[in-house]
DNA sequence: GTCCGCGCCATTTTT
DNA sequence: TGGCGCGGAC
């Protein structure tokens, strides 16, 4: 055997080794940040191979494509390759469409659904609105799709008031997607869930090939999720959920915290283990968050700890205002990379909201020092990316008749704005697809000669590349290059595009794209181009690039969640900004206190917290007062300071300091 | 269509 | 301050 890691048990703390332990029944392992939650997942999951479980009855989930890719190379690391391959790793969402590709007929939808992204469903939204409002309303668009959302979830229509603008958009939406035979992201779960339920022979065959289920990141769950859980646990109920309700962040999109306060709830007499020893942070930094979430109420009781000594305090700094809070971290950037031998690798900056990460940004540029911002413009929402989805979703799918619209004239060809319009009324007389309505003699029989001849040639040039590319022989990437080149897509880019550069751009996004279908099929899975479809909507890619490209890195604090950093920069922790403004009037204080907590525990070896006296809000100066979650820190490992004196100070410099008086004295001052 | 300019607004965004 | 969506003009 070559060069696996060996199983050691040995490795793990007595906590961790119980977790491992542990294989039947529902378990609940609370694992707080930093006490090597991933490495006893994958312990756990070896454990139960070597106890004789078969890999092919494995189900683990996670919530992103990251966290299961990880997953899956990290067990791939102990274990024979194609051992490993039989275990199933995956996302909640592509759990959902591999149960649904398979028996959602069952559920009244046709099997070659499209999965429709965020963008598609603005899209949609956005044309319904303008469908359904008279000339005096107007309605945001992300609000309506929050709010569909969250009724969808709950299986409550958003309205009741009937004729109201957004109770029409609702419905509407959800019939329409309905029949351009497309599903969102809500409904890939919300349909899962109903299959399993209405279908206990659907069920049973889950049930039967995933007798040991692991969660990741279990407080991120959302009550679908928890749903589909339970559903897909059989009798057995092994059941292993992994997470930290102390960093349960996403309860605006919808998670659940209760899933994880109230485990008990869901599953009957859960194993509890929690894991408490940190390997991550200093004692300083440990004990200083520590100190910040046990104010909050709803919480299960746990207390990190930490061996590893501080040779530094927490620092909070007060700063003239961001021009100066910038210029300091940066300062500080140089002097560790230069003296201390840090990489900027090592060092984040973390902030509430994007818009504060400008002012970095721009002074990181100014000392040339690189520096990658984590989580930015999908490659997928390009233009010239989304037209050319657009043909492959409508030569998939032919209900699709959004895509349909989107490619029907572009590049131009001669079918004007007249004869789609004319197109889509008729469907809806017909009461027929768009696609459908394209054939139809009655739609035909009312064109001219000419404009029936381009409809012709349309419906020929699909039908020419949808046999091939669907009948899975030969490749659909060379396939889809042809169509293409047919088109003269590129052609048609150099027209629009207003400066080279910017067609130099898009061209090579295109031929990156056709690249990544050729290197996809190269991989030689069935059904090809379906698969390629849903892993593209399932996976809101960031440029790949960031993660290889070092680098200082610029994150949210959201983002910045399962990462560590050997020195971290909190910034803007001022009140309004963290705790925002926002959550103090939605009354979710309490999670944006996990928020700074879980900014505060990616330190390893040095946390500085910083907030501005004077910050620039939409043009104008407004006075800024230090968040009052800074003055709930336990003072022992803090040094409070000013941008003036933290220059001068050698970063190990650590008297406790009169910790309140002296935060209010630096108010003053300034 | 598409381009420009005005006015409005302003967290976070795993799929 | 800056980004974006909408509406009027071409």
């Amino acid at each position: 055997m070559k060069n696996k890691k060996k199983f050691n048990l040995s490795l793990l703390n007595s906590a961790q080794r119980e977790a491992v332990d542990h294989l039947y029944g529902p378990v609940l392992i609370l694992a707080g940040a930093g006490t090597g939650k991933t490495r006893t997942v994958i312990s756990r999951l070896v454990n139960m191979l070597r106890q004789g479980v078969a890999a092919s009855e494995i189900l683990a989930v996670t919530f992103t494509n990251k966290a299961a890719t990880e997953m899956r190379e990290r067990i791939q690391q102990m274990i024979p390759k194609d051992k490993a391959k039989e275990m199933t790793v995956c996302t909640f969402h592509s759990l959902c469409v591999r149960i649904l590709r398979k028996d959602i007929e069952r559920i009244g939808y046709k099997k070659n659904f499209t999965i429709y992204t965020a963008s598609d469903q603005v899209g949609l939204v956005r044309k319904l609105i303008s469908r359904h409002s008279a000339k005096d309303e107007s309605l945001d668009h992300n609000l309506a799709i929050s709010l569909i959302s969250r009724s969808k979830n709950k299986g409550l229509p958003v309205s009741t008031a009937d004729g109201s603008l957004i109770g029409d958009v609702e419905k509407s939406y959800n019939k329409e997607l309905k029949l351009l035979n497309a599903v969102d992201f809500d409904d890939l779960l919300i349909l899962a869930v109903k299959l399993l339920k209405d279908d206990a022979i659907i069920r049973n065959s889950w049930r039967e090939r995933f007798k040991y289920i692991t969660v990741d990141e279990f407080q991120d769950t959302n009550h679908k999720q928890m749903e589909l859980i339970q559903l897909l646990s059989g009798s057995d109920q092994n059941v292993c959920v992994v997470g930290d309700d102390d960093q349960s962040i996403y309860g605006w999109r919808g998670a659940e915290i209760k899933n994880i306060l109230e485990f008990e709830q869901f599953f009957r007499s859960p194993k509890t283990i929690t894991l408490e020893q940190n390997y991550r942070s200093n004692q300083a930094i440990l004990h200083t968050a520590n100190s910040s979430i046990t104010n909050n109420l709803g919480r299960r009781d746990k207390s990190l700890w930490s061996e590893i000594d501080s040779k530094e305090n927490v620092r909070i700094i007060a700063m003239p205002g961001e021009e100066e809070e910038s210029q300091f971290v940066v300062d500080e950037i140089l002097e560790m990379t230069a003296t201390e031998k840090r990489s900027y690798e090592d060092i984040a900056v973390l902030f509430r909201m994007n818009s504060l990460s400008r002012n970095f940004e721009s002074k990181l540029r100014e000392y040339k020092i690189p520096y990658k911002v984590i989580g930015g413009q999908s490659f997928f929402d390009r233009r010239e990316i989304k037209d050319l989805l657009a043909y492959l979703s409508y030569i998939k799918n032919e209900d699709d008749d959004i895509n349909l619209l989107r490619i029907i004239n572009n590049p131009p060809r001669g079918i004007g704005a007249s004869t789609v319009s004319l197109a889509v009324d008729k469907s809806k007389e017909l009461k027929i697809s768009l696609s459908e309505t394209l054939h139809a003699p009655e739609f035909i029989s009312n064109l001219s000669k000419k404009g029936a001849s381009k409809i012709n040639e349309f419906i020929d040039l699909i039908e020419s590349y949808r046999s091939p590319m669907m009948a899975d022989q030969g490749s659909f990437g060379i396939l889809f290059k042809q169509l293409v080149e047919e088109i003269s897509f590129v052609d048609y880019l150099a027209r629009i595009c207003k400066t080279d550069s910017e067609f130099q751009n898009r061209r090579n996004n295109i031929f990156e794209f056709i690249d990544s279908m050729k290197e996809y099929e190269a991989r030689g899975k069935k059904n090809g181009l379906e698969r390629f479809l849903d892993d593209i909507a399932l996976q809101q890619d960031r440029d790949e690039e960031d993660e290889s490209i070092g680098g200082v890195s610029l994150i949210t604090l959201h983002a910045a969640k399962g990462l560590e950093f050997q020195a971290v920069y909190m910034v803007g922790v001022e009140e309004g900004i963290l705790p925002h403004k926002r959550s103090l009037e939605e009354g979710t204080k309490e999670e944006e206190r996990r928020l700074f907590y879980v900014g505060m525990t990616r330190a390893m070896e040095r946390l500085t917290m910083s907030y501005c006296v004077n910050r620039k809000k939409y043009g104008e100066v407004i006075r800024g007062e230090p968040s009052s979650f800074l003055e709930e820190l336990d003072p022992t490992y803090i040094d409070v300071m000013s941008s003036d004196e933290a220059v001068g100070a050698p970063l190990e410099d650590g008297d406790a300091q009169a910790y309140f008086s002296r935060m209010k004295e630096m108010l003053e001052e300034s």
